[in-house]
DNA sequence: ACAATAGGTAGGCGTTTACCTACCAGTCAA
DNA sequence: TTGACTGGTAGGTAAACGCCTACCTATTGT
């Protein structure tokens, strides 16, 4: 009934555990849809290997692919991302506890470090 | 001068990326602090497998371990989730103009499908 | 029609992952 | 001090990953 199984939170969460990927998520988020080759430009790494990497974004929903003349325009796509976020929420309570926790722990030791 | 690396980032997304590992923090979160044993007890899987697990998600920062006698009581440490929060936050605008656009179209057409 | 361009697919290769069984180390209780 | 119990490590295996080179398809410009 929920249609977003642990199978697509799997894919997504893989497809982010990768620099390249990651980069090229920022890439069309800060400088819009582009082609391949633009792409490409940024990495030193084949360009067979970064169409393996946007198949990866694909299927993940990350990214979505517009076909223009012999050029495919891939574009952002942030759905998975808020899902990602949902999946944080019932964390955050524990962070803010810790790292305010953190916080009292530097204020009351304002000294130096051991090793 | 970050500190935060890419390769923590790869470890972090790389650890969420497994139900099982997902499913530990989930328990850590609802039932608190416990030994192996209690965790393993939800998994259909041999013990030293979830200890593998145990350990990518130590490796990645995202439990703790207390030793107590012959137990090792693990926890939940939610600081990296708020950076994978922190990492989504430039995205956020995207998925909410996305998401949007989404819905418009749905009222748009309360009628069917193409295929 | 032909050459050039954009980009995907096939297949190979070394590394990593996720599981297993076997074994080891530390702690506790009799 | 020996035996049971908790949980990690070693080593093996099959599958997946990330890269490569080679090749294929589709489009475009001449």
């Amino acid at each position: 009934m929920n249609g977003t199984g642990t199978a697509a939170e799997d894919r997504v969460f893989a497809a982010l555990a990768n620099a390249t990927r990651r980069e090229v998520l920022r890439l069309l988020r800060e400088r819009g849809p582009q082609p391949v080759q633009a792409l490409a430009d940024h990495f030193d790494m084949r360009r067979p290997s970064l169409s393996e990497h946007l198949k990866v974004l694909r299927e993940a929903g990350l990214v979505s692919e517009q076909r223009s003349g012999r050029q495919r325009i891939y574009r952002l796509e942030a759905a998975p991302l808020a899902e990602v976020q949902d999946w944080l929420h019932p964390y955050e309570r524990f962070w803010r506890e810790q790292l305010k926790g953190l916080g009292d722990l530097l204020d009351r030791l304002p000294d130096d470090d051991q090793r």
